[in-house]
DNA sequence: ATGGCGGTCATGGACCGA
């Protein structure tokens, strides 16, 4: 089974993108993220012509989560810990896989950006409440898979130019320490598990050749419990859509289990 | 580079992203 995560930067501005993405890489289930459009006008029908059943947590202009699946998804749930601005950036489910249901949970992280601003307090309160809310679910269920745009950088390895984002709301000390206490949790970040030197990005802005001379970032993850390790046949950063015309400025990444 | 580009929308130019 494949799962991917995508950025798309807006369905509907994206829509060829996403559907020959759909068609060439045939994932089973695809997590989407700033889908930046309403329930009411998300492009159910044509996913439904290749096959994808949609379940859409949308909003007007911003934000906005999606799950893309061929399977069948469970408990669809919006409401797992109260946003404070009413923002649509997370939509959860369960699958069942062989003898094990797994707890899928699509983020959204917020930027944070400018720091010292409440929009940073934002990202602070959000993640807060989410580490709180994911502890929850680890009493209900060992296996869950999050992925999605955290909006966070590990380590330096996973920028470019990691001395000019020290103080940056996707790098500071403080909001990584969110994403290694999610580690201690029991969560591995697979990509980083299964390459641990290698030096990728997800996500490359539109300005000045940033994808040209691959200034990215590696801020799209899957995390997973240790009890699914067993499970993961490869974890991929696909560049591919990120090089055609018109592109979301993130890239896929790709998860396939068995 | 308090900008660069690209998306949305009470279509103007503001706001947002990372």
């Amino acid at each position: 089974m494949k799962i991917s995560s995508w950025n798309v930067n807006s369905v509907r501005a994206r829509i060829d993108n996403v559907i020959d993405y759909l068609k060439t890489d045939k994932p089973d289930i695809l997590f989407l993220q700033e889908i930046k459009t309403e329930n009411v006008n998300f492009p159910t029908e044509d996913f439904k012509k290749l096959g994808y059943d949609s379940y859409v947590f949308g909003q007007k202009s911003y934000n906005g989560v999606a799950f893309l699946t061929k399977i069948k998804i469970q408990n669809i749930q919006t409401n797992l810990f109260k946003d404070e601005l009413k923002q649509s950036r997370i939509i959860a489910g369960d699958i069942q896989l062989k003898n094990k249901k797994i707890n899928l949970i699509n983020i959204y992280v917020p930027n944070g950006n400018p720091v010292n601003t409440e929009k940073y307090t934002y990202k602070n309160n959000w993640l807060t409440k989410f580490l709180k809310s994911i502890k929850k679910n680890l009493t209900l269920n060992k296996n869950i898979i999050i992925a999605g745009d955290f909006n966070i950088i590990p380590d330096e390895i996973d920028v470019h130019n990691h001395e000019k984002y020290l103080n940056d709301a996707l790098f500071k000390i403080e909001i990584r320490k969110f994403y290694r206490e999610l580690l201690n949790y029991g969560f591995k970040d697979i990509y980083r598990f299964l390459n641990k030197d290698k030096q990728e990005y997800t996500f490359w802005d539109y300005m000045a050749g940033s994808f040209q001379k691959n200034n990215g970032m590696r801020i799209d993850h899957f995390l997973i419990t240790d009890n699914l390790i067993e499970n993961i046949k490869t974890i991929k950063i696909n560049k591919k859509p990120r090089s055609k015309p018109k592109p979301s400025d993130h890239t896929p990444i790709e998860l396939e289990l068995n």
